[in-house]
DNA sequence: GCAAAAGTGTTTCCGATACACCCATGA
DNA sequence: TCATGGGTGTATCGGAAACACTTTTGC
C-alpha cells in the first residue's frame, strides 16, 4: 500500500485548420535501433514529454510543444488526465521508451491539452528531434503510440463542445477571415451544415466579430468582406 | 533538466444535496501534534490522498473516498488536474504533510473529481481516520488546505455546466422524487428561478423521467406524484 | 459572357415565456 | 376550515429554420 511511483507527462493534441480541413500534428518516432538517416519510423505519436520539476502543467505543455515542434504561443487548454496504470506498457511502446526514458518501465500519467493553430497564412513547418512531424487529417489518423488514439478522440469531443461556447474559432482562422471561412470551419468541426443567411445573421449579433474596411483580393469571384476577432468587445 | 520527481493524488469534491441546499463533504485534519482525543483541528480539506501503484485514477478516487469517509458507489467524474509546483508548499500545509506523508516536501499533482450524493433518504454519516467529516453548505466554505478552495470553485462551475447536459440531477435526488424537488435542485445549483408550469412541461418531454403509481405520504398538503429516473429510456 | 462564390429579407414554425386559479391533504 | 404546497392551460413573443435570386470579380 505504498503510494505510486510514477512520472507525469503532458501530451498535446494540436489542431491545425485550413480550407482543406481539420488536422492534428503528429510526430513520427524515429526508430532508435537504426542510427543514421534511416527514416523508418516505428510509431506515430502526439507531441508530449515528461514535465520538469518546477514548471506548471500549462508551462510544460508550451515547453514540450516548442521543443518538439518549435511552435510557440499556441492557444492550449487542458482537457483530461489519462492515468491507466498500463497505458505505456504495451509491447509496441517499449522500444521507444527504452531509448528515450530513464525509467522505461515506469508508470506514466499524462495530462492532455488541446491546442489550436491556423494554417492559413502559412503552414508552420514543425521541427522535431524525435523524428519528422506532419499534419494529418482528423479522419485519417492511423494507430498511434500508447493510448494516443483515445486522447485524440477525447480532444475532438472537447473541441466540439467548446467551439461555440468558448470563443475559440478564431484561433483556427487567419487574422482576417471571411464569413464563409468561419462557416466552413464550424461545418467541418461540428460535421453539420448551416444555412448561409441564418449563419450570417447570428454572426452579426456577435459584437466580437468586427467587419474590416478591406476585401479579399486575388480570388476569381466576387471578393468577400474581411472580418476580424476583437477580444475586447465580447459582451453579454 | 531532469524530469520532475513528484507524487500524484486524487481529491474529491463530493456534493450532497437535500431540501436544505447543496453541500460539500469536508474533512477536518486532526492536529497531529496533539495526540489523544484533542479534536483541535488545524485545517479543513477535501477528501484526497495519493494514488497507488496499480490503480487507475477512477479507482483511486473511489478508494480514497471510501477510506476517508466509508462512502461507496458514489457517482464521480474527473474534471481537472491541478499541477502548480507549489500547490502544497504553503507553510499552513506543512504540518499536516510532515505527519502523514513520507515525502512532505514533494511536489504533488492532484487530479480532481466531483461526486454526487443524495442526502434525502438518509444522511451518510462519513467516518474518517483523518479527523471528523462534515457536510458544509457551498455558500459557507471557509479557508481550506492547499489549493482546495480553487478546486471547489472549479467543481461548482463544472457541476453547473454539466447539470443540464449530463443527466446527473438524479444522483442528487432520492430514488423517488417529486417534480418540485427536481425544480428546487436546479434552482439552487444554477442560482436561478424557474416557472413551475414551464419547468414541468419540459420535464414531461424527457423520456428518462418516468411517473410512478405512487404519491407522497405524510405531508401536510396535497401529496405529490412521485417520479423516478430511468436510464434505459434516454432517447434522442 | 461565364464561372464562382458573395451577399441579402421574408415567412413560417416551434420552443420559451408569462401568467392565476382550483385541488388534496393533515392539522 | 384553513394552511400548505400540488397541479394544470393558453396566449404571446422571439429566435430558429427554410428558402432563391442578384452582385461582383477574374478569366
Amino acid at each position: 500500500m505504498t503510494p505510486a511511483n510514477l512520472q507525469v507527462s503532458v501530451d498535446c493534441v494540436i489542431f491545425g485548420y485550413d480550407d482543406e480541413g481539420l488536422k492534428v500534428l503528429l510526430i513520427e518516432q524515429r526508430d532508435p535501433t537504426k542510427e543514421g538517416d534511416a527514416l523508418t519510423s516505428i510509431q506515430t505519436a502526439l507531441p508530449g514529454d515528461l514535465i520538469l520539476q518546477d514548471e506548471s502543467l500549462d508551462d510544460a505543455a508550451q515547453r514540450v510543444l516548442y521543443e518538439l515542434t518549435r511552435l510557440e504561443g499556441v492557444y492550449m487548454k487542458q482537457f483530461h488526465a489519462f492515468g491507466d496504470p498500463n497505458r505505456v506498457r504495451q509491447p509496441k511502446d517499449q522500444s521507444w521508451l527504452q531509448s528515450f526514458r530513464n525509467q522505461p518501465e515506469a508508470r506514466v500519467l499524462t495530462v492532455a491539452y488541446y491546442g489550436l493553430v491556423s494554417l492559413h497564412d502559412f503552414t508552420p513547418e514543425p521541427a522535431s528531434f524525435a523524428g519528422s512531424t506532419k499534419w494529418v487529417d482528423v479522419g485519417e489518423i492511423s494507430d498511434l503510440a500508447f493510448d494516443h488514439n483515445a486522447i485524440v478522440t477525447c480532444a475532438i469531443d472537447t473541441l466540439r463542445e467548446q467551439l461555440e461556447s468558448h470563443y475559440i474559432s478564431f484561433e483556427l482562422l487567419p487574422k482576417k477571415f471571411t464569413l464563409s471561412q468561419l462557416q466552413t470551419l464550424h461545418e467541418i468541426v461540428l460535421d453539420k451544415k448551416f444555412d448561409k443567411r441564418n449563419f450570417r445573421k447570428n454572426v452579426k449579433r456577435m459584437s466580437h466579430v468586427v467587419p474590416l474596411d478591406e476585401k479579399q483580393t486575388g480570388v476569381l469571384h466576387k471578393p468577400a468582406q474581411l472580418f476580424s476577432f476583437s477580444p475586447d468587445s465580447i459582451e453579454e
